[in-house]
DNA sequence: TATTGTTATACTCTATAACTATA
DNA sequence: TATAGTTATAGAGTATAACAATA
């Protein structure tokens, strides 16, 4: 692939060849992607870079992160949930979860209640506080979600979550 | 704050009521996602995540990252390239780049060579170490874009790409 | 003054390991 | 002995700010 030799190695600066081209910066136009533009793993990133530098600035000022949005809807939806139940959704490590979960507690937008039973329990819930400001993230992220739905056809958005959802559970472990 | 005895607070523990369904931690099947499921933002995050927890497997004994195989792939295709040029492609501060390209020099995967027209320019390309081991990297990569397309019925990896293409740009800043 | 690039620093997210308590 | 959960620590990956060199 590299047509000359000669043109680099750190001592040909200045020479005439290939890198002789690029003086300049480059516009993103004029760049050449190779393969990478047919590569799913690279568009996936992509895209999920780019949504998420988006969500991040539109949740700022709620002080909840996306990651954290996903939790709180999840313990909406199964209040009582504990956490290993959710190191089994999000193939996170128990640890890792634990401190997530010690945030949103610090804030006081869940509780967490020894079980009786099996006191090695702990079980999750929303508190007032959560829900009312879960409602708020909610709005935010289905404005995002719009915002999507502009750059999509009708029946659109229904086959790219079944794409995704088919290449998640492609590398389920 | 589980452990914190303040967590006494929630003051139900062992009440029978919603959260006693969950006194067993929960198979994944019984988790009610809510409207997680119908979010793009939430499925490109899972397929994200499980296509990288895959890659970050299959690249470990290269020592390359995935965003490494990629500034590598593009340092392939466009010798001479300079950092801030990259800057625009990845949204990457410069500084963050900088570390990027001092880790792939020390390990003599690329070539920095200054410009003589213009002294504040590096040029940058890949050795012919990097070039090596390049082709080992996108050998891997490959593969693994072989397995997605297991999942996916004819034509359905260029509507997935061209979709998520779709999306990026919808929010290109 | 503006641009390319580096360094110092810090923040977020994540994992591993060692620990406590409970069963 | 096994399971739920916490803490300490460390490693990516990222950004901001201050800086040096060059134009």
């Amino acid at each position: 692939m590299a047509a000359d030799p000669a043109s680099a190695r750190c001592v040909t600066a200045g020479q005439p060849g290939r890198a002789a081209r690029h003086r300049r910066p480059l516009a993103r136009a004029d760049v050449d992607f190779g393969r990478l533009p047919g590569y799913i793993g690279y568009q996936l990133r992509q895209a999920q870079s780019a949504v998420f530098r988006d969500l991040s600035r539109t949740l700022r000022e709620t002080g909840v992160s996306p990651g954290e949005f996903s939790l709180l809807t999840l313990l909406k939806a199964n209040p009582g949930i504990n956490s290993i139940t959710l190191t089994r959704i999000y193939q996170l490590d128990k640890a890792t979860l634990s401190l997530s979960i010690k945030g949103l507690g610090k804030r006081g937008l869940i509780s967490s209640t020894r079980n009786a039973q099996d006191r090695r329990y702990y079980e999750l819930e929303l508190t007032e506080k959560g829900r009312t400001l879960l409602l708020n993230v909610t709005r935010r992220i289905e404005r995002q979600e719009r915002a999507m739905d502009t750059v999509l056809k009708r029946g659109e958005r229904g086959m790219l979550l079944d794409l995704l959802q088919r290449i998640s559970r492609a590398f389920d472990q």
